[in-house]
DNA sequence: AGTTTTTTTGGCAGCGCTACCATTTTATGG
DNA sequence: CCATAAAATGGTAGCGCTGCCAAAAAAACT
């Protein structure tokens, strides 16, 4: 029944039926400029009848700038960037700007041919995850006529807009925190740590407060793959296999911090007296189980949200640190 | 440093450095008609100096058909919508398409307001979810020269294309499995059905199958807000607290379920043997939880595969039925 | 060498809209 | 009532590309 190969209506067709030009429909339709009332009714009222729907494709292309915005985030599977895109729809939205948006699996070199592929649609924003890029990358962005949002960090230098928080410091304050908890023995379970250079950041940083403290990473189960439960599970299975006598671990992030709560369960450790765990994300699930989760809140939505708005304000280039909040809990 | 305003470089001017015509560019560029080696390399070499990016507006403007892929789904929170995002993403990719996204929050008018939106975009197809839309939605779509594709049910009238699964079929056979195991004191707890209608579609069909087998409903306890981890947690103290001799639960997702888990956990009622947890979506990590959930697992990423790939293959219209998995687990 | 066929190429008219400018109509004021 | 300002309207040149067609160049045959 869909009507597929059928022209659609154009605005030179209302303007006909209103028996008006071309370019007072496309003032009445924008609200720009002025006509009269009796001219928008008879206007809107052929829109009406002939079921005109603006077309954007030649509206751009006529007008210059663009009203997209382009995301090139890493995955769709990590709630965070699936936080932040919830956190700058709404924004957009009010602003009548259209998210598009490509998955670049943490690779580089996709974040490459996908941010090339973006800008062909010449979008007035394109916003991405973190300061590491190909140096093709970066030439593209700076190269094309439009705003840029690394989003999700603040140690680097901004191409233009940052809007974040510090991995550096949220690793050295999950660190400080264990210490000030008094583990000494504390081990780590990541996941890819070459392509999520973010959890890498917290990691080394992590370890170097440690070191720093005199109490050096005593073990490490770090996966190739990406985060999830069942990593989290294995990887604590396999820390505790080969050094059995640790007192806390550092999760990369909730996902993982659960999967290890859930082997502690299985096993009947006891959290935290035997084994304390701390997570990173700060997701609502951790606030509901039985103990609560031990963790780093990041201001996933409110990035998002303060991204949208900068390119709305069409704000100066900054760097823009929105911080992070450790949420004591009950598992370390 | 980023260059704003400047104007970005065109195909004429590509054409007029390599010293050939634009259509010869254009040829080249998108390797379709012919031309020489020789031509080809010269019309590279201008491309890579003066570093040309395709204006995809220009070029869908141009051409017609547009290469756009317009999503409008309920909920980025909800894993669901995001794996059926994730599927569909690569085959896209593939094809040099391009997804475009909006999210409704479950809201009938809202997604009303953004198939408008989108359709000024001339995409080549607009997929939602479900069958219920309103009135002016359906007709927007019928009336659009696109396809379209609703995913993620296949419990009614399709408009084009559906793909998915039965929603009734899953609810009976969640409410089959508890009969057979022996539970006939069985209670819900869900989120709000009135926006959802696929969960409230599972919930009829297995409060219908119990009562079809003299068990109806024990009682209930039902959210007005999105799901959550929280939220089944909440819902399952409620719900004991008035009824405290049922044997199971069915809940209305994985989420909530994991909640239910956790209170019971919390308080110390033995899974399944005092009471059984059964979920709905299959998610990882029901599989790593120290009991691993009973549920059914959804054909999530699939439909967004088969979604996306039968509009790459211009489909006729038909619908899919991917079926699901019923996982017996081992809390119920 | 002269044809015929095939391959390559360039010119240019749109795609549907907006921006700009010129014109007409209406309102305002003395 | 006419001059002047203000509001409303229409015409049209692009925006940057693609599709079509005709022309030119190269290749393949007599």
């Amino acid at each position: 029944m869909t009507s597929r190969d059928q022209a659609a209506v154009t605005l030179a067709q209302v303007a006909e039926a209103a028996g008006v030009g071309e370019s007072t429909v496309s003032r009445v339709l924008r609200n720009h400029g002025s006509y009269s009332g009796k001219t928008r009714d008879r206007v809107m009222t052929a829109v009406e009848r002939l079921g005109y729907v603006p077309n954007r494709i030649a509206g751009t292309l006529a007008s210059a700038g663009s009203r997209l915005v382009a995301f090139v985030i890493p995955s769709l599977s990590n709630i965070v960037f699936a936080d932040v895109l919830r956190g700058a729809g709404a924004t957009l939205e009010e602003n009548q700007y259209q998210a598009v948006f490509a998955v670049t699996d943490y690779d580089p070199a996709r974040e490459e041919a996908l941010v090339a592929s973006m800008l062909a649609w010449r979008p007035a924003a394109v916003m991405l995850a973190g300061y590491e890029h190909t140096e093709r990358t970066i030439n593209m962005l700076r190269a094309a006529n439009c705003r840029v949002v690394e989003m999700l960090d603040v140690d680097g230098t901004a191409l233009d807009l940052a809007v974040g928080f510090s991995n550096r410091a949220a690793g050295r304050a999950s660190a400080e925190f264990l210490l000030k908890r008094g583990y000494r023995r504390i081990g780590y379970v990541g996941h890819d740590l070459d392509r999520d250079t973010r959890a890498a950041k917290r990691y080394s940083s992590f370890c170097e407060t440690l070191s720093a403290n005199d109490v050096p990473l005593a073990d490490r189960e770090i996966y190739r793959e990406a985060s999830s439960v069942e990593r989290g599970r294995l990887g604590l299975d396999s820390l505790l296999a080969r050094t059995s006598d640790l007192d806390a671990v550092y999760f990369s992030n909730d996902d993982m911090a659960l999967g290890g709560y859930f082997h502690c369960l299985a096993r009947g450790i006891v959290i935290p007296s035997q084994l304390a765990i701390f997570g990173y994300n700060g997701l609502d699930l951790g606030r509901v189980m039985p103990q609560a989760l031990s963790t780093i809140r990041t201001p996933r939505v409110a990035t998002g949200q303060m991204a949208a708005k900068l390119i709305m304000d069409n704000a100066p280039s900054q760097v823009i640190d929105l911080g992070f909040e450790l949420i004591e809990g009950a598992t370390a």
